[in-house]
DNA sequence: TTTTCACAAACAGTATACAGATCGTTGACA
DNA sequence: TGTCAACGATCTGTATACTGTTTGTGAAAA
């Protein structure tokens, strides 16, 4: 049997489950809760659910239970100034350091065209676009700058599969994206620099005017209450919310 | 009684002994055995281990047991250029955003004397040099970028409990961090950059010198062999070693 | 009717039992 | 004497039992 059995695709799939929005944003639950919905007993569930705390994924309210991380936006205005900290300057390492065969994959990954208003192609887009940046990240040799990046992106994911900013700007950003990438290709670190800054000020301006109407500000987006399952809500959980 | 009453304190003992390389880098031990060393059964053990790993102070090699991360000059090199990278952000955004309050107590904490040679004040300005950077970290009102600062600097200090790269340059480093209190204090955000590049560029350098030498290139620190509490070792444990 | 307080349900935190994996050992065989 | 496979000790991964906390509820008192 394979290592980590049980933790590890349940780590997983709950993750991939909060990051696509499949569960709710604000919504509480509780350990039994999870394992139902996922079939696991609960020293695994407890497992998973410390890692995608530490992720920013889940709240824990000790002795009081859980909660999927609410979106807000301090939270999204955080992660986009962490990423113009890091992506300029791991596109300047990586203009210095990815081998040919992750240089050859960027330019595949920056050429990914999706269809407006396609659904499907869009959420791979969003896939696209984090593998894009996480291949960056990782051509920059530093382990540490990898994991910052990609938990980052991760939750950002949160705030794209939403849905809202990238319809209208979507091939705006394919452009940029290729720009960066031909910029570290040509070893240029210095362009490389300006072009991930550039692309990340311009996701900004974007994501201000788009976005940041679909959240309540400072709260959590959608109803919190009700369970994961279906089952009848017990008295606490609906008195978890802040 | 309180919140987490065994893990908490367990994690931040077990913790702070890694830090101050109290458990030797490198070290294999199993579940049971930190259980014993810190009074606690496998549960709060495992999960404060699991903390750690994800924290980069502890490796878990799945079905075969856990060790004290060893310290490698890869992992050095990356924390400083996370650092490079950072650090100057930082101290920018500091100095646009902090307190009157936080400014003071940077101040103090930048101000600490240490005795040259006093193993004593050689540790607490390990203790108070983080907690500079800590503050400055937390001044940006960016609690994803306080965090990476935090962890950053947590395993940078394992390094500095080596006791190698301060007591000869201690004093260029209190200046140096006067001036960049100085420069957050001013609400200078170009010159605080400026500051914090030049601090950490020369810890780099003195730290290039010193440091370096004293490790085991890509390898662990010091004898990994030997148990953590004076039992015999099993069989086990001493081919567990990469 | 409103307030208070004790009780009970539900839950997280912890301890422990159980199952399955790993690796050193040992003994048979070449 | 050297090699290899089966065994067993020991450990991690998982399930579950137990404990203490929190909080809603309802009865009793004001």
């Amino acid at each position: 049997m394979a290592i980590e059995s049980v933790v590890e695709p349940l780590y997983r799939k709950v993750r991939q489950d909060i990051v696509e929005c499949e569960l709710t944003p604000g919504r509480a639950f509780s350990e039994a809760e999870l394992g139902r919905l996922y079939n696991a007993s609960r020293t695994p569930v407890r497992e998973a659910c410390r890692r995608l705390e530490h992720e920013g994924l889940i709240r824990i309210m000790p002795f009081r239970g859980y909660m999927i991380a609410p979106l807000s936006v301090a939270e999204f205005h955080d992660l986009e100034e962490m990423q113009l900290i890091f992506e300029p300057e791991a596109a300047a390492f990586a203009a210095e350091r990815a081998t040919p065969e992750e240089l050859e994959e960027m330019r595949t990954l920056a050429t990914y065209e999706y269809r407006v208003g396609d659904r499907t192609s869009y959420r791979e887009f969003i896939q696209t676009n984090y593998q894009l940046h996480a291949l960056i990240a990782q051509s920059t040799r530093n382990k540490r700058l990898f994991d910052v990046v990609g938990n980052i992106h991760i939750r950002l994911m949160r705030f794209f599969y939403l849905g809202l900013p990238f319809d209208s700007y979507g091939p705006a950003l394919v452009a940029e994206h290729i720009r960066l990438v031909e910029a570290i290709s040509s070893r240029n670190a210095t362009e490389a620099r300006c072009c991930a800054t550039e692309h990340i000020r311009m996701a900004m301006e974007r994501s201000a005017s788009l976005l940041m109407s679909a959240i309540r500000f400072g709260e959590a987006v959608f109803d919190a209450n009700s369970t994961l399952d279906g089952t009848i809500p017990n008295t606490r959980s609906r008195t978890r919310l802040p």
